[in-house]
DNA sequence: TTCTCAAACAGGAATAATTCTTATCTGATA
DNA sequence: TATCAGATAAGAATTATTCCTGTTTGAGAA
């Protein structure tokens, strides 16, 4: 049952279970999308027409600083909120701003492997994403 | 002489020639970092202190449409201009916040090889750009 | 179960980056 | 040098996000 999944994966991750944190954990893993704040916050309504949007804001951030959730910000300058926890790129459609995931495993491990082999002068990876623009056919 | 170069550059984009234009191709042209629009604003302002903040904005705009410039957001959701036209990738360090350059002909060529071996489907490819997080030793 | 309190929430005010509007000015061409 | 489309200055307006304050709630203790 999802509730209880949300429950289990909120507790686990060291936050407080409440009623908004599941409905906004549970928006999340139905989007396919790249939703922003407000977009969570429209879909949240449904579940919850009290919800705030500042709780939203701010629930979302927990749950990126509590490893639930990746962020990003996107080309016109607004906080995305991506429920993939594994490494993966996104592909930008620069006629319509869609923002797609594109995951390959491959491709992810030939970066891995060529930025191991060629260290960075005085930096330390952490993380690689590759944001591939263009425009969907 | 730099005042002629910005003058030619412009021109040959298609846009008309102004003062403004200038100092804002020089500002940019001789800038290390990516700077945001406000610092843009406060470099410009030595050279023309009369300048307004609009302005700017506009002109940076301007410039990315023409080809002249590269524009994207960074992590805060704050518009970073880039005086580079050459695909390159950027590392950012998540203790610090800061922004650097990272030139990798190599690594940029095996990229732009992979995706024309394994296209993607439905998905033209304009432009790959890699986002390195990490931290500065 | 009821009590307690730190943490979370709602609602709205405040802030910061960016865009828009309008009247004025300027560069390129004739 | 006169003309006019396009560029600029100044500041108002908009938008996304954060902050503030009083109220509520979840989790553990008694």
């Amino acid at each position: 049952m999802i509730a209880e999944t949300a429950r289990e994966k909120i507790t686990e991750s060291g936050l407080k279970f409440t009623h908004q944190r599941m409905v906004v954990y549970n928006a999340l893993q139905v989007s396919a999308d790249h939703p922003t704040a407000e977009m969570v916050f429209a879909k949240v309504k449904e579940a919850n027409p009290s919800i705030s949007l500042g709780t939203v804001y701010k629930t979302l951030e927990n749950f990126v600083k509590a490893g639930l959730l990746q962020k990003f910000t996107d080309d016109s300058g607004v906080m995305r909120f991506d429920p993939m926890l594994e490494t993966h790129s996104h592909l930008y459609c620069t006629a319509t701003q869609q923002i797609k995931d594109y995951k390959n495993p491959e491709l992810e491990l030939l970066l891995k492997k060529y930025l191991q082999a060629n260290q960075i002068e005085d930096f330390e990876v952490e993380e690689v994403s590759l944001v591939i623009k263009g425009k969907t056919k």
